[in-house]
DNA sequence: GCCGTTTTGACAATGGTTGTCAGTCTTGAT
DNA sequence: ATCAAGACTGACAACCATTGTCAAAACGGC
């Protein structure tokens, strides 16, 4: 999770892009674009690939999707749940994931850049491990 | 910065191998596999981009660099420096890097993915900022 | 030096992502 | 409702990092 400022600008409803937050409603997991693409396909609701692309990234950037790269590089989106800064606890095996508030992290990562004289402070986490479902199984 | 255990194993002296690892020990920042294979070509010590990502993925694996995505979602590596576990603290401007060791990130993380009831923890952290140099000009 | 293995390199292939551009749709104004 | 301006879309090409392939070369132990 990178911490972003930037109001959002208004952008056109249009089909295209309605289908893709449906999808983004009712998906909990992160899921990437190709996923979405096909998703949209299989449900008829043809949608260009690169306009899925071009979607998320809108989205992205306007702060209404999470974005982060999955260990393959691949980058995944999620409907982010929280207005303000988060983490995720991702399993590693399904995919659940679980969003997670730290103001310790955050008073932590702060501090260590004040440190050394880093300013424009922003960071990333994620917890990968595996959930309990599926170290059950 | 994903948690790693695992030995090293055993493998051959080359030189292409001692090629990336000097330029590896004379690299202060993190470096993704093409500019590792540009620099090398530009020494006249050829070796092949292939290679290179063997070499670089064979190091990785056996901890002896440090492999981040960069925000375009290419690989970078840095050669170890610690030998634990531990975060960067990178400058988005110009890529310095302080190695950060950080105890009680990795206590805070533990302890909310047993919360959940996840197992098999590991994370990733990287704070991002601008560094005091690039602040100044 | 010899031999079984590992490693290399040139190149093809993969696969996610972005660029292109003509045609279409949305919106605000009339 | 109608219209023009320009935002949006889709099909496909282009990109580019990364991986697969496989014959040839290098390594290390004997």
């Amino acid at each position: 999770m990178t911490v972003r400022e930037q109001p959002a600008k208004e952008h056109r409803r249009t089909r295209q892009r309605a289908a893709v937050d449906e999808v983004l409603d009712q998906t909990e997991d992160f899921i990437s674009a190709q996923e979405l693409h096909a998703l949209l396909r299989t449900r008829g609701a043809g949608v260009g690939l690169a306009t899925v692309y071009r979607t998320l990234q809108t989205l992205a950037d306007d702060g209404r999707v999470d974005v982060l790269r999955s260990d393959a590089g691949e980058a995944v989106y999620r409907r982010c749940v929280r207005e303000e800064h988060h983490h995720h606890l991702v399993c590693r095996s399904c995919g659940a994931t679980v969003e997670i508030a730290g103001p310790t992290v955050e008073r932590w990562a702060k501090s260590i850049a004040d440190q050394h004289g880093y300013s424009e402070v922003s960071h990333t986490l994620e917890i990968f491990g595996t959930c309990p479902r599926c170290a059950a199984s």
